[in-house]
DNA sequence: ATAGCATACCTCGCGTAACAAGGTATACGG
DNA sequence: CCGTATACCTTGTTACGCGAGGTATGCTAT
């Protein structure tokens, strides 16, 4: 369970949000800023995909969230769990692959 | 028409068949084992992914086929019109865009 | 001959993910 | 007290990726 690999490349959502999880607590309104700032707009997570998400992966299992109040703002903290850090470890390894493959094909102007 | 974006990171199935017909005409299985061969077993595309894709892309006018005999054997090639150049060129963009865009992600350990 | 395998094409139906659009509520500055 | 930013949410649509299955032909070995 939780060890799907569900089309081999959607799940870019899961991925990128697993990532930043994985270095602190983050909330979501936070997640899809950062998002966009560190990936200087190359990516974009609407709301619409980013809160279904977070539901999913918690309901799964790979994260936890916790109610907090910060400067007068109730926010939703989520951070991974140990199955959802096992699980961002298989995800990358598959972006990569996948990725360098994608690359290996786009740059392949004679080929067999 | 033709010009659309449709979920930002799917879409790979269309750009690695419009990749390899960059270079040469080919044929449905070939294509399916060419991108197993040259990608390493990193991409496989099911036939049920690949020949659907392929008149979809023709119905869309990005394609064209022509049904030739070859070494006893009937096969469908397609090649790239005017237009399905013009859209590989976006989509080799938005790929590279949004990958650079992933790995930003990937590689930010300590993030603003 | 003929069985079996590789080639070569196809379709149907399912699950689900991405998205747009819309909705609620609170804090704060002017 | 109004508008904007923050912060969360849901619903409905679409269409994509995929597995499973189906057809037909040519080649090779028995």
């Amino acid at each position: 369970m939780a060890d799907r690999d569900p089309t081999l490349m959607a799940g870019i959502p899961e991925l990128i949000v697993m990532s930043l999880l994985a270095a602190r607590e983050m909330y979501g309104y936070e997640l899809a800023r950062s998002i966009n700032l560190i990936s200087k707009n190359a990516l974009s997570l609407g709301e619409g995909v980013l809160y279904p998400a977070l539901h999913t992966m918690e309901m799964r299992g790979l994260l936890r969230s916790r109610c907090m109040r910060m400067d007068g703002r109730t926010r939703i903290y989520y951070r991974l769990t140990p199955p959802g850090k096992r699980r961002l470890v298989r995800l990358k390894a598959n972006w990569r692959r996948m990725s360098r493959g994608v690359e290996s094909i786009l740059g392949t102007p004679i080929h067999v």
